[in-house]
DNA sequence: GTTGCGACTAAACCTAAGTATGGTCCTCCC
DNA sequence: GGGAGGACCATACTTAGGTTTAGTCGCAAC
């Protein structure tokens, strides 16, 4: 994508590059980490507790998170669910020196991407990075795809809604109309507005779109 | 959900009765483990080696598997490998007395339901049972929904797959017809032959089914 | 009070979808 | 060589989908 980036300074940050951030509060360890990530390209960011990274705006970017299970203040399980609850779904990586086994369990329950026992080899935590970001890079494009639905869904009126629900789910426009008890020229109406303000070139278009918004669920479809 | 069911004795299976399956060397562990569930209402079968349960032809109901990590022969790691490799999807817990992270890490991301460390309390083995038993559940209402689509396809011709593939992805009769390099009208009749064979009550009936069998992937649909 | 908008509708019109009926051509198989 | 089935097409017809134009009604904001 980007050209002639061997030109490029390795300190030169494209805004596009993932960011490893890293949750440990013995400064060794963060500059371990940090010489590790930047070696492979890498951009990396350190904190030296859980409270630092929470004020540092969350980047827009494919990004994962290294932790080690034993923090400051809160333990990196406790931090793990804390960012579930503010619907942070960050990747996490846990890293850890004296773990146990109910520790981990719990940690891969959450979604945790790997759980490393230190010492670790550079090469496992450089491939769990991967994955992490990887699954960043994933969750990002659907949520984004989401968020587009969600807005052109949020331009509908509440009758279009009612309309586009009950299209998608199989039923000719007389039968809406007969439903919502009105004339079957106005469900063609709505029908159009709805196409045209969900911006669906065909009416598989608007069926994937519903699918996704997760709308008319809980009525007969395409089971057996 | 059974009614009437005080009065039947312990010993009557249900055919539609989900299944815990044992394996453990130990045979203490495996009546223990046998009587803990029977005493829920469990139907439990028990096994002293990884081979005996293969053996076994599996069951047609709701399952799940409880393994030590240390088998007779082959390691649990590697009997849940072998299980995933042979396309047998049944939900595992792992039970150890002298496990580590790395195989906890490895089992969990092999996708167990959970790994218990011994001695563990008998309420976290019925509860990791019980998620055991609703995962499969689930992925079983999948797996047959999915079969009777995949039978339901097969029984398509090539060219009512071609058709279907492209009226999925909102094409026109006209413009499949171009597609495929036909007339409009024997589109049509494709078309209506696939509605019928697929068994579809409405194009957005079919559009799914096609979702669900995952046609016509890579080419341009709900996004923005 | 009038402007804007959501909801509704009619009339007229056009295109798309779907269903017979009837038929050709080809291939595979017994 | 006769039958079955897949693929194809024409004609004729019906129903469904969709747009345009034009207009009513009610309500909330300015």
């Amino acid at each position: 994508m980007v050209t002639g980036r061997a030109a490029s300074p390795p300190t030169q940050a494209n805004a596009e590059d993932p960011i490893v951030f890293v949750i440990d509060d013995d400064a060794s360890v963060r500059d371990a980490l940090s010489n590790l990530f930047r070696s492979v390209g890498l951009r990396t960011v350190t904190f030296g507790s859980a409270h630092e990274f929470l004020q540092h705006k969350p980047a827009d970017v494919p990004s994962c998170l290294i932790l080690d299970i034993r923090l400051p203040r809160l333990s990196g399980l406790d931090f793990q669910a804390e960012l579930a609850k503010a619907g942070i779904h960050i990747p996490i990586i846990f890293m850890t020196g004296h773990g146990d086994i109910p520790m981990t369990v719990r940690a891969m329950k959450a979604g945790a991407v790997d759980f490393l026992t230190k010492p670790f080899r550079d090469q496992d935590m450089l491939d769990a990075v991967t994955t992490a970001i990887d699954r960043d890079r994933s969750r990002r494009d659907e949520a984004k795809v989401l968020a587009n639905l969600r807005g052109a869904f949020a331009t509908l009126t509440p009758r279009e809604r009612q309309v586009m629900t009950l299209v998608t789910a199989g039923l000719m426009n007389k039968q809406v109309a007969a439903e919502i008890g009105v004339a079957e020229i106005t469900v063609k109406i709505h029908r159009g507005q709805i196409m045209r303000k969900m911006a669906a070139k065909s009416l598989p278009d608007l069926v994937r779109m519903a699918e996704i918004l997760g709308i008319g669920r809980a009525s007969g479809g395409a089971q057996t």
